[in-house]
DNA sequence: GCTTTAAAAAGTAACAT
DNA sequence: ATGTTACTTTGAAAAGC
């Protein structure tokens, strides 16, 4: 009975150094991503529930506290790449991304819950690039309209919205290149170029510059 | 009824596990083996290509194999029974006809019609989307056990299926979901 | 879990010209 | 700025780490 008593202890012992590990990892992420106080509680809501599912087996505390942190960002509609959150977590992008999958599929946190829109990363963007209102309302215009045309399905929203604001800051004469749009988007400035050349060609727009 | 006239599927690879009930000494099998490689080190198993059927079998010491890039069940017939011809060269015996089976079957196909992912991901359950990371929607059918990826252009893939019927199965499925949710009418707005 | 094999879908990325 | 090649996703088995 002691064995089983001390093992239990153990075991406990465990998960506690375990989750004060996940829970450091998750404060040194939001700080440095300077997310608001509800995004990281959510996310550590979100481990919980992960660990009390037995949702971490085979995988890194890390990968999954990444990933926790990027589907509360989803959830709460906080614009954020997976790029950003894989610069400051130690995991890889890839396996962040299988997590994140992951705890996706076992907490129910369906494509609707997930989804931000568009709008969301506009702004983000559009901060990081210091672009008026009214470059923004051209970029929401135009990625409306591409989406009306269904010229979004099974691309990157990074790389549409990147290239929504690049034709916007065109057409509103406050214009950034394609190196400075792809790099807050966090995509190839091919891809910008893809997009571009696509929304362009499709939703004929004149852009003489 | 699910309207399938429109949808075809073709076989892209089907993986299949072989047991040979009869040991096997690599070191003696590469040799006999054209374009092979060998390194116990990272992989226990000859990787052993064939042009004639065009596939890729895994040898293991065990005798059991793994022949997969195969384009029909006849083609694993056939690569197994030209292995189990050059293995006899080299003397090995075998006491019984090699057991093969079908693990997995893989198909490119097409719906016949567009899709708005998002609008697909919105209501169909059970389903995966995120165009950050891969293009398709990541539908999983249950029975037959089957995991069909579709793309906005209407193209899927089908894989786990364990028989050209099973994949016709999954995919109907899927289609019954699709026009459950009202998913299948051309939403296409212009 | 990982290692190795094959093949498609469509998108994005990496590196070369 | 293009073009090529390569990698993302799905599935399963093999023997062993």
């Amino acid at each position: 009975r002691l064995r089983k008593w001390q093992s239990r202890l153990r075991v406990s012992d465990a998960a506690e150094r375990n989750l004060a590990f996940a829970l450091s990892e998750l404060d040194r992420i939001a700080s440095q991503l300077k997310l608001p106080k509800h995004v990281e509680e959510e996310a550590a809501r979100l481990y919980r529930e992960a660990v009390r599912r037995g949702l971490i087996r085979g995988r890194s505390i890390e990968s999954v506290i990444a990933a926790c942190v990027y589907a509360a960002c989803r959830l709460l509609k906080i614009p954020r790449t997976l790029d950003e959150i894989a610069d400051i977590a130690r995991v890889d992008k890839k396996e962040i991304g299988r997590s994140f999958r992951f705890i996706a599929r076992n907490l129910n946190l369906t494509p609707k819950k997930l989804f931000v829109k568009p709008t969301d990363y506009v702004n983000k963007f559009a901060d990081e690039l210091g672009l008026s209102e009214k470059v923004r309302r051209r970029a929401i215009e135009l990625l409306e309209e591409a989406y009306n045309r269904g010229l979004t399905s099974g691309k990157s929203p990074a790389g549409l919205v990147a290239a929504a604001l690049y034709i916007a800051s065109l057409l509103e004469g406050e214009k950034r290149t394609q190196r400075e749009v792809a790099e807050v988007a966090r995509v190839t400035e091919v891809t910008v170029r893809n997009r571009y050349k696509e929304l362009v060609e499709k939703l004929g727009l004149k852009i003489t510059l | 009824m699910v309207d399938m006239s429109k949808v075809k599927l073709r076989i892209e690879n089907i993986v299949a596990s072989v047991d040979l009930f009869t040991q096997l000494d690599l070191e003696k099998v590469i040799e006999i083996c054209p374009n092979s490689k060998y390194n116990p080190e990272e992989f226990p198993g000859i990787i052993c290509r064939f042009d004639e059927p065009k596939v890729a079998l895994l040898v293991f010491s065990s005798g059991k194999l793994v022949v997969t890039g195969a384009k029909s069940v006849e083609d694993i017939e056939r690569a197994v029974s030209k292995l189990v011809q050059m293995l006899s060269k080299i003397g090995t015996k075998f006491q019984r006809a090699p057991q093969i089976d079908i693990q997995n079957m893989v198909f490119s196909g097409d719906i016949g019609m567009e899709f708005n992912l998002d609008a697909v991901a919105l209501v169909l359950p059970n389903c995966e989307y995120e165009p950050e990371q891969f293009p398709g929607v990541i539908y999983r059918v249950k029975e037959p056990r089957a995991v069909i990826l579709l793309f906005s252009s209407g193209k899927i893939v089908c894989s786990g299926a364990k028989s050209e019927h099973d994949a016709w199965e999954a995919v109907r499925k899927l289609l019954r979901e699709l026009e459950k949710y009202g998913l299948i009418e051309e939403e296409e707005e212009f």
